[in-house]
DNA sequence: TAAACTTAATAAATTATTTTAATATCTTCC
DNA sequence: GGAAGATATTAAAATAATTTATTAAGTTTA
């Protein structure tokens, strides 16, 4: 791994942060890693130690000399407030520094779309979470947030839903919660936590396909994420694929999404049946949309036929779709994640066929597709990192005056 | 702009290279620049003039105190040779530090196209070149070359021409020339000198479309030329377009180069004129492949509407393939450069047409799409440049070595 | 099984960097 | 046009980081 460069007076957060990711790293480790001498990085970890963000974890395995001593993080010392979002319901978690919940994860239907209150309604949930569950808000570092739309990071701007009169959803929520908020797009949200935490973990360039309602793409450049000059990278939903294709929700003719989202196949496996083809489906076509594409994938895990055929089906104009990302990235590695990563396997063989229908064979010749193992996880976990990300020097000194209240 | 950390062991190497990019610098600029205490950088400055790579240049203009004194690169304390190569063709040139030529500018023919003997070709023309201008190799920092193909930046292999039985050509070429050799693709070395010299001068996410024979993109993500995994990354020229489109030397159909390159622009010329359509290209039509490409722009440029209606074509579908990269990448600056640029201003409104096609309105809306200034000069400056973002602390010191030998 | 070799952690000495203060030079505002 | 404020450069003092040496703790090999 390469080493990475930081100013003197970033270092333990950065240090906590490696740790966060890490697990566990004795100080060799470290000092190799941010390219310091052994004394600077001890003295930042025994700080570290008394400030309460870190502890000993016991001896790593020697490899020819002395045992390291290993350093992680204290899980306990700070929670994250995870919050995974979509079209039609939005998931709420407390998370601690090892992942874990550490309060019951929750589900709740909230539509955002044509929803003047969903801002409201959101905060409502956070707040009522939070009390709940009895956790001292003090404790919690902050809030991350993965919703679909046009998101700016940067901004916190949502410029499809959740409207706040166009101010910054973080200030916004961060005033009615007192958590610093952090928003980003679900497809940057969920590759995040495939870098860090699934099976892309510590690579430096990857293509995370966020498989949903839409299509989305969350690219990871350099070790970081790539959103783009106004943050809208990787909109995949709508590229131009198809020459006379269906008409999609923007308007536009034969984008991917109005091909081969998870929505498509819904509504395509619901049309078949009715014209009576069949399908063990039929028994939850009258059920709502969320329940019917969890059905599509186990259905599909028996053989079911008809939805192995419409699965191909997407898969195959997924394929061509990442023919031209391949084109144009040149990946090593492409993730298929979200909710839709449950159907991963039925689609890798079409996706394969239309690689080697629309890519130079060279360019398809090393890549490697992967399935994601967070799953629906996934954008929990890469909500908690986003609170990460923007951890910092600064939040190290308030939670460390936080913590010392506290003991 | 951002600060760039770098470490003290090559903080002077940075501050030459610093230089060279803009020009003229102050220490109060480079101590900001590099996040470094004026003491270090003056030290650092001090040292390269006396080293004889850097010298005063006057005073800046006050800021409302006392004037800057300013600094910029000896422009003869070392000189590049650029190399620019396309499938026809080969252009050198020996640059100094201001990228102005010591030697003139030279164009000789070389196929790349199953020509056992391009390489030893180029080796010989490079090594005459050298000699007939008088030229000191030792004052030479090195080679930079820009071709077409599949390259390897990082392995220094090109695996579509001029192959060195496998041999990285940059090992190849230095034991050829005696001179550190870097290649890279044409489109990459492009991007490169649009963004230190041309009109993305410093910006830190540019697409460059190269429209030549092939069209090429070359990528800077976060100030850096982005080259993906392998070093292939942004091959626009086979992206699937067009479902059934015309048929591709790769092989396959509907690619993006089949459908909209200056070749087919030729081909489509010749042809349409052979049956019969009028137009002032009439007189060329039996030049070879290079010039008639000239010819098609200083046609265009007289109004000739077969030749405009041919670009127009060209344009719509270069903006069609332009929507994808803008819907993937987001960026803030598309650049049309190559040789092709000169046609720019034609295209410029089909390409437009195109985006507000295929484009979601919010995405197309800022896109700023910029006709290069460099032309037919990039890819020269670009191999320039492409010698300077390899220049490091170890050639600093050869060279340091060579010039006190000198003098 | 002990000697030789590795690696890790700690302390002391050296080296490097930044901060502070002082001086020089220029602009702008009375 | 001179005084006050701003910026640049230089020198000295204070601070921080790295290197080197030392001790500790483990592995490998003869």
């Amino acid at each position: 791994m390469k080493i990475k460069l930081v100013k003197a007076s970033e270092l333990k957060s950065e240090i906590l942060k490696k740790l966060y990711y890490e697990n566990a790293l004795s100080c060799a480790e470290l000092s190799v890693l941010f390219g310091k001498s052994l004394p600077i990085i001890m003295k930042a970890i025994n700080e570290l130690i008394d400030e309460g963000f870190v502890v000993e974890v016991g001896y790593a395995p020697s490899s020819g000399g002395r045992r390291p001593l290993n350093y992680a993080v204290k899980a306990d010392a700070m929670y994250i407030m995870a919050i995974a979002m979509d079209q039609l319901s939005t998931r709420i978690a407390i998370v601690d520094l090892c992942n874990r919940p550490v309060a019951e994860v929750e589900m709740v239907e909230l539509l955002l779309n044509n929803n003047a209150v969903a801002l409201e309604k959101l905060i409502e949930y956070i707040n009522a979470y939070i009390l709940r569950n009895g956790i001292d808000k003090a404790r919690i570092l902050g809030i991350g947030i993965g919703m679909p739309g046009f998101v700016s990071a940067a901004d916190g701007i949502n410029y499809s839903y959740l409207d706040a009169n166009g101010q910054s959803l973080n200030e916004y929520i961060f005033k009615a919660t007192g958590l610093p908020t952090y928003v980003a797009n679900d497809s940057s949200v969920i590759a995040l936590a495939e870098q860090k935490f699934g099976v892309a973990k510590s690579q430096e360039e990857v293509m995370v396909i966020n498989l949903g309602w839409g299509i989305g793409l969350g690219m990871i450049i350099k070790g970081e994420v790539f959103r783009g000059y106004d943050g809208f990278a990787g909109e995949f939903s709508h590229i131009p694929l198809f020459e006379d294709g269906a008409l999609c929700i923007c308007g536009k003719q034969g984008c991917l999404e109005a091909e081969a989202s998870m929505l498509v196949v819904v509504e395509k496996a619901k049309e078949g049946i009715k014209q009576g083809r069949l399908s063990t489906l039929q028994s939850v076509i009258d059920d709502p949309l969320k329940l019917m594409g969890d059905a599509i994938f186990e259905v599909a895990a028996t053989g079911d036929p008809f939805v192995i055929e419409l699965l191909s089906d997407a898969g195959y104009k997924i394929g061509k779709a990442l023919a031209i990302l391949i084109h144009i990235m040149n990946p090593k590695t492409i993730v298929l994640s979200g909710r839709g990563a449950k159907g991963g396997k039925i689609m890798m063989a079409p996706i394969q066929l239309a690689l080697n229908k629309y890519c130079i064979p060279r360019l398809a010749a090393n890549i490697e597709i992967l399935i994601s193992e967070l799953g629906f996880d996934g954008e929990i976990i890469g909500a908690a990192v986003l609170v990460m990300e923007n951890f910092d020097q600064e939040k190290l000194i308030i939670n460390t005056k936080r913590i010392q209240m506290n003991i």
